[in-house]
DNA sequence: AGTGCTACGTTTAGATCTAAACATAGTGAA
DNA sequence: TTCACTATGTTTAGATCTAAACGTAGCACT
């Protein structure tokens, strides 16, 4: 997969302007690269979780809850707020949980027709078994840049986001 | 979709060192944000490219063949190589654009069991109406970085992907 | 009380990917 | 020439997502 080093993002927005002169390119060395390393620490991810016998979505499911603190439990609602999938996502993800007795659906209280999840005494001991290997190993990845690199990236990544958000959605 | 702020990336690493001290969480504010904007610009695309009557796949497939210049033809091979997908999804794909006019398979003559994918008239000019709308979108979603900005970015990303790369095929 | 609407979660159909299996042209060695 | 292997592309089964449809609890208004 990563044998051969990839067409360098340059060259895809130079090949741009030689066949089509005045095409916008300016974004290409940003979203280009951004999408890329998306790629490569995913597939790395799933590389580390396939050992671990967990996989990605459940992974992120099970560390939502993990983070919010006891009694780890969210609604399928505060769940796709707080991940990058839909609703309709969620919801599989959760069945999937629930079969393999990592999670647990209970009715909520506060109204509607609330579901809430909760992690459960097996699904607990997988995420504390596989989040460490998980972090670690990116930890790893990114430890070739220098502290002020770090930053900088941190801070322009941040930057970019809430900048392409506000665009997104000015409102 | 981006009507609620994402929940901060530094806070989801305070929250794992407040549940678990001591994992590792430096990849975080780097990984996350990549991941969260390598979704949007993905989303974003979509939404583009729905407009114009073309999926992503296939824009990807013929922005490919399109930068080779004349005669905008490549080996499937070299099509996988180029791209972030498998040699099955590749062929999946000129499939598809084949079945909708847009690339040609002909048999390869340089040997094996080549198989040289070409643009259409028609995908050629489908890429035409559309190549403009995505990167000037694009260019657009990242024009709110200063200049000295944009470089910092585009060479932090170059040098976090050729770091990651390295680590993942030392050979 | 009745009705229309909203909020919430689930289900469904379809899209596209991946890994692996499959098929076979072509190469190299004995 | 034969046989084993490699290179190339395709097919297949399955996974997981999305958008939209669906189902319905609960709310607000008349």
């Amino acid at each position: 997969m990563a044998s051969e080093p990839p067409y360098p993002a340059a060259r895809i927005a130079a090949a741009w302007q030689r066949e089509r002169p005045g095409t916008p390119t300016e974004s290409i060395e940003i979203v280009t690269p951004i999408w890329r390393l998306a790629k490569l620490f995913t597939d790395d991810r799933n590389r580390v979780l396939r050992e671990a016998g967990i996989d990605a979505a459940t992974l992120d499911l099970l560390s939502v809850l993990r983070r919010s603190g006891p009694p780890y439990t969210l609604s399928t609602r505060e769940l796709a707020e707080l991940t990058l999938v839909t609703a309709g996502a969620i919801s599989q993800r959760v069945a999937r949980a629930e079969n393999e007795g990592l999670a647990r659906r209970t009715p909520g209280t506060t109204g509607r027709r609330t579901v809430l999840v909760t992690l459960t005494a097996e699904g607990h001991a997988l995420i504390e078994r596989s989040v460490d290997a998980v972090l670690g190993r990116e930890a790893e990845l990114v430890s070739s840049l220098a502290p002020e690199e770090r930053t900088a990236l941190v801070d322009l990544l941040e930057k970019l986001t809430v900048d392409v958000r506000r665009q997104l959605d000015p409102g």
